[in-house]
DNA sequence: CTTGACCCTGTACTATGGTACAGTGTTTTA
DNA sequence: TAAAACACTGTACCATAGTACAGGGTCAAG
């Protein structure tokens, strides 16, 4: 169970050191324990952490509302119908996200494939080709 | 086909005025026909164009991927490989970005369900749900 | 026992994505 | 026909998410 340095972290999660320094002021991570004289002790885990900070960011989320989905859990003695809500209000922003996701991939394809058909596209087949999905769906 | 002007525009596809000008300016969105005294002249096909942008924005992608983004079309005279091979690097990162969107529903779902069974969670059930998918099993 | 690679705090700077005027012209409406 | 209400350009400002020092301490290697 290797404890590692701030720098080590960095390398590890491949972020920048002063980042790291960043999420734990802006409580993203909790501080934590210092070697004698004064360095940041870190372990496996931070990793995943910070992996994760990355991955939600780059889903569209916030540093505020990761954050808020960092401290979701079900406290021993506290009611939980607060975290159920945000729990469940994210997972539906997640479902729409994923049906975004999955229009644009549509729309994508189809240039792909008038690729390969060597015809040309309109003006802006992504957008076009959101649009007659929704034709297709609603 | 109704063409309006900015402020119409800004109230349908809900976002600031300033902010189209600013789309402009950053060649999100083409300079638009205008009218003998000067005023943009919009349609339509600029809501959906608008709201594309949010979209992908609201999905991790930078202004500046969804500047490249609009612009894949095959031309009818150009080769098309480099668009082909654009529109297929953005496919792969929009299957990654469904993938992490399904591993944050499942750490989601375990602590609904958590919440369900009145049963507390460990620190960071949401990074803890997504490495270990497989202790447990709810 | 010093040099180089690290780490510390604190503060300042940067890039991205807007937002907000100021000063001026145009349209609509009471 | 005047005053809201809206538009124009240009420039300044703002929040978020970092990034970069400055000035200093720690520590292993040579």
């Amino acid at each position: 169970m290797s404890g590692f340095r701030i720098g080590e972290l960095a390398k590890r999660a491949d972020v920048n050191v002063e980042t790291i320094r960043y999420y734990e002021r802006r409580g993203l991570l909790a501080p934590p324990p210092r070697s004698a004289s004064g360095y940041r002790q870190y372990d496996e885990l931070d990793v995943g952490r910070i992996t994760f900070i990355k991955r939600a960011q780059s889903l569209g989320f916030t540093l505020a509302e990761i954050t808020d989905l960092l401290r979701l859990r079900v406290d021993p003695d506290g009611s939980c119908g607060d975290v159920e809500d945000r729990a469940r209000q994210t997972l539906a922003r997640i479902e729409g996200k994923v049906e975004e996701l999955a229009r644009m991939k549509v729309a994508l394809e189809r240039l792909v494939s008038a690729c390969e058909n060597g015809r040309p596209t309109s003006a802006c087949p992504i957008i076009e080709g959101l649009e007659s999905v929704r034709e297709l769906t609603t």
